[in-house]
RNA sequence: GGUACCUUAGCUCAGAUGGUAGAGCAACGGACUGAAAAUCCGUGUGUCCCCAGUUCGAUUCUGGGAGGUACCA
């Protein structure tokens, strides 16, 4: 990849979840006659659709689209593995182009590509299996105690009362035998392409609006039932997803059909304001309104022209 | 029109025999390197409907007004 991508340019599109990536993206990559990766965490998965708003069919005409409906919720799939893949596919990309776009709301998987993860140990299924027998067994606080004990330094800094974080740590070290910390460098690493971060961002209240006005569309385009025929793939970790959680409630008969709709609005804003907080603390974003298209093109240009000048 | 009750945070409501107030939800802020649309942490944001009276002091008591709900006409 050294060789090929000197000279290359990834553009990255940020944002919250309706703030209008997917058309921006598009319109970027059609004028660079290039492809869109998506890093979704989401889009992933063939038998989601509508409620992960993704690219229609008609939207992405002329335009590839990568990782979109590339697994089934039935895989599991890490941020290291899209790494691994993404780049992939831009070494084959960057032979034919001079740009890449990576559009997404997963602030991570964006980073994972154009920053880099460090090297982690696979977690094996058994390894897996006994964090979770343990945790069962003994909860928060055998997690607590057994990251404290085998990595004191990272327990000195990890959020103790959030599960996730300790399984983690928990799962590299029992499988790796060394501390998680030892992993954990965050580095950046420097890619074979350059690349631009660009964020959209609309004012709070115009971002609500469209949110709503979206999740009225998924409903009316039949989002129940997509989440009904999902039910007995419910535990799945790709179906713990704003949009088909709160339905699987509505179907238990825990709350009206209303009341769900308004959860799944506001869980959606949630969720926004989580990616807002995201973007503003990582990573150095040229921010823009998505009607702004002038503004983008001029400030892709400048920087463009700037970078190859070097 | 009459009678009773009500009006406190964005919403639903609690509360102090007078010392400017607090719950739930919402909202807001934050963390976050392999399940990240996940997971976790923090924060009360207020003309206590309006006007006048009593009082050192009124959101609280008194009177009047406005709006709401119920019943009676």
């Amino acid at each position: 990849m050294e060789d090929v991508a000197r000279n290359k340019f990834l553009i990255v599109i940020g944002g919250p979840t309706a703030v209008g990536k997917t058309e921006v993206a598009i319109r970027i990559a059609q004028h660079f006659r290039t492809a869109v990766l998506s890093a979704d965490s989401r889009q992933f998965y063939r038998e989601m659709n509508i409620g992960t708003a993704k690219p229609t069919v008609e939207e992405r005409q002329g335009v590839p689209h990568y990782f979109i409906d590339s697994l089934s919720i039935t895989e599991t799939y890490s941020v290291g593995d899209f790494e691994r893949d993404a780049l992939r596919v831009l070494t084959d990309l960057f032979q034919r182009c001079e740009v890449a776009v990576l559009v997404g709301g997963s602030g991570l998987y964006l980073q994972a590509v154009y920053a880099g993860l460090d090297a982690f140990p696979p977690i094996s299924a058994a390894t897996r299996a006994c964090v979770r027998a343990g945790e069962e067994a003994g909860g928060l606080a055998w997690l607590q105690q057994q990251v404290a004990e085998l990595d004191p330094a990272y327990f000195e800094r990890v959020d103790r009362q959030n599960p996730a974080r300790l399984r983690r740590a928990l799962e590299v070290c029992l499988e790796s035998g060394l501390p998680f910390s030892a992993f954990r460098q965050q580095k950046t690493t420097k890619r074979p392409f350059h690349t631009l971060l660009l964020r959209l961002q609309l004012p709070r209240a115009e971002l609500y609006e469209r949110i709503h006005q979206r999740v009225e569309a998924m409903v009316a385009a039949g989002l129940e039932a997509e989440a009904r025929a999902l039910i007995p793939y419910r535990h799945l970790p790709a179906l713990h997803t704003v949009g088909y959680e709160e339905w699987f409630a509505f179907f238990e008969g825990k709350f009206s059909r209303q009341q769900t709709i308004e959860k799944i609005k506001q869980h959606t804003r949630n969720y926004a304001k989580r990616q807002e907080t995201w973007f503003r603390k990582h990573g150095e974003w040229m921010t823009f309104h998505p009607d702004d298209w002038q503004g983008m093109w001029q400030w892709l240009q400048e920087q463009m022209t700037k970078i190859k000048q070097r």
